[in-house]
RNA sequence: GGCGAGUUGGUGAAGUGGCUUAACACACUGCCCUUUCACGGCAGCAUUCACGGAUUCGAAUUCCGUACUCGUCACCA
């Protein structure tokens, strides 16, 4: 075709495009950033729920652009409207906002560089396929699916690649009479890229992550424009990445075997090319066959972002742990630093892991007792509270009318450098400070109870009735020991060991059966310190309850 | 099958030619601390980096081959 069919061609087919790709390069100028700026991206297609692999990539996306004083933007690719699922889009901005993930431009934000949503900057592409035509880089083809399913098998009989390029890219040198005549038919079409690339050639990009990859050189005519005219990703990807002025292309590294043709079509669009950074997949040991495979949300509950709000896990802890996975030495830093937060580390990408990214559950929940640790009991409340009044509410509603007495029960050993580590996520709560909130205690008091030892009760009776709760710490303790040696108990663990036939037990074993009788668990914060909030009253009920339920 | 990448302990991993008798963390075990459960401290936990070969005075680190794993090969992203 010569330049005036390719004309005369785009016109037939775009005749309602009426700007040039002009218009649009001095609509989105360049930005006005300070050098090494970044400027990346989150797009996200609203095909169905959050994967943690998503939230991953857009943590990643938040904190480059952060720590250089860039930009980072929300985009929707909702190209492909089959598969879009309703709901999809506001799911997502609603997980980002839960996770504390914030886009500094973008959908639901605002910006200068928007539309924001691909579906609607359909005359955009458009506009750079029409010059395209006219440039001889892209053609219409209305190769049928069956014929590209034939081309496929024969291709596949033959051993050769797969695909529409060369030979078989059988309408790509189409005169402007045939396609004029299948136009007039009424024959539908999609817009392929006419390919320059030589398979035998390499095209070679550095990966901020994996480094230098080499590959072929993209030689298929693949599509740019569908039958509907929407974008494949590729084509708005080039186009939306340049005209929006992104600077580091994060992505899942789903995408790397897809680089040659961006990088084909940055060249043919005669645009600068973004660095790309092709992060690892997430992935899981399966625990039946021991594969190693990308976390699924059917198996794996952590796989998908709604776990971690309906568990209760902390979006500051998940932080915590998407960092240590980004960065391979942001864990000993943490560490090392615990009066600093995410913001104050420099990631980079070098630090990325290039293979896949394991999914710790055991680290997860470390970081997440570390990060409960570290909270004010006031604090814990608060987020308890907020979490409850979401996924249970009548804890929620427990929470509140037992303000005063939860928050000193939170707090108990929180003043000293070495707090507990007892609650992992929100829901831990209910759980964990059972003893706390007399309504649930009496609801299900014992139950829970795992040992089924016999203490001696009538001891912890005469305990109780003797038991003085204005004592200080030591003089409560000097006081236990002593009234273990009067009860043929042992004073310390020490005595007990060294001549055990002596002794009923040690000290240990009386204030575990308080424990047992008073909490219904085997593991308690200062027994002192609950035993102080509870008073005297209740703890007598509790052994009274405790009688009843051994008495079954 | 083609193309691209990965393979270090129970787990996540550090490590880019001598400082590695392989960091750190989690888990586990033991001891210590402690009035109990925890928390914390200390110690133990890969003589070895998928396998084979090559380069080198010297390799987990470079090169080649093999095996396995992962990704991709759509008018899905």
């Amino acid at each position: 075709m010569s330049e005036n069919e390719r004309i005369e061609l785009a016109e037939i087919l775009f005749p309602n495009i009426k700007n040039n790709c002009d218009y649009y390069e001095k609509m989105y100028p360049e930005r006005d950033l300070k050098e090494g700026a970044m400027v990346t991206r989150y797009g996200p297609s609203p095909t169905g729920s959050v994967h943690l692999g998503n939230l991953y990539s857009a943590f990643c996306d938040m904190v480059y652009a952060r720590q250089s004083k860039g930009i980072f933007f929300l985009r929707i690719e909702d190209t492909d409207q089959k598969r879009e699922v309703e709901g999809g889009i506001d799911n997502i901005v609603s997980v980002l906002k839960g996770f504390n993930i914030a886009p500094t431009e973008g959908y639901s934000i605002g910006g200068s560089y928007g539309t924001y949503r691909q579906s609607e900057r359909a005359e955009i592409y458009q506009t750079y396929v029409k010059e395209l035509i006219r440039k001889g880089y892209a053609y219409p083809c209305f190769m049928k699916e069956e014929e590209i399913a034939s081309i496929r098998e024969e291709q596949e009989i033959n051993k050769v690649r797969t695909g529409i390029y060369g030979i078989y890219a059988a309408d790509r040198d189409l005169s402007l009479d045939e396609v004029k005549d299948k136009l007039s038919k009424g024959e539908e079409y999609v817009i392929r890229l006419k390919s320059p690339g030589d398979y035998n050639k390499s095209v070679e990009i550095i990966d901020l992550i994996k480094g230098k990859i080499k590959f072929p050189e993209n030689d298929e005519d693949f599509v740019l424009l569908k039958k509907n005219g929407i974008p494949t990703y590729h084509f708005a990807h080039a186009i939306d990445d340049h005209l929006m002025h992104t600077t580091h292309v994060i992505r899942g590294d789903e995408w790397v075997s897809s680089v040659p043709k961006h990088v084909q079509l940055f060249e043919v669009l005669g645009f600068e090319r973004p660095e790309y950074a092709h992060i690892a997949p997430i992935t899981i040991k399966d625990s039946e066959t021991g594969a190693i495979r990308k976390l699924s949300k059917r198996k794996d509950p952590w796989a998908g972002a709604k776990y971690y709000e309906e568990s209760g896990i902390p979006f500051d802890a998940l932080h915590l742990y998407l960092a240590t996975i980004t960065n391979t030495n942001f864990e000993e830093w943490y560490l090392n630093n615990s009066d600093k937060s995410i913001e104050d580390f420099t990631f980079s990408f070098d630090k990325m892991a290039v293979g896949g990214t394991s999914f710790d559950e055991a680290k997860l929940n470390n970081i997440c007792k570390t990060y409960f640790s570290r909270k004010s009991g006031e604090e814990v409340y608060n987020e308890t509270l907020d979490y409850a009044k979401k996924f249970d509410e009548e804890y929620a509603l427990l929470l509140s009318n037992n303000k005063e007495d939860m928050i000193r029960f939170l707090n108990i050993e929180k003043d000293g450098d070495r707090p507990r580590k007892d609650i992992a996520k929100y829901s831990d709560v209910r759980e964990e400070f059972s003893y706390a909130i007399d309504e649930l205690f009496v609801k299900e008091n014992y139950s829970k109870l795992e040992s089924d030892k016999k203490y001696d009760l009538d001891l912890v009776k005469e305990y109780i009735n003797e038991l003085d709760l204005s004592l200080n710490n030591e003089d409560w303790f000097n006081g236990i020991k002593e009234f273990a040696s009067l009860h043929g108990y042992a004073a310390s663990p020490k005595d007990y060991k060294k001549n055990p036939e002596q002794y009923k037990g040690h000290v240990g074993d009386i204030c575990e059966a308080l424990r047992v009788v008073i909490t219904g668990r085997c593991k308690s914060p200062d027994l002192l310190s609950i035993m102080k909030i509870l008073g005297k009253d209740k703890i007598n009920e509790r052994i009274k309850l405790y009688e009843g339920y051994i008495g079954k």
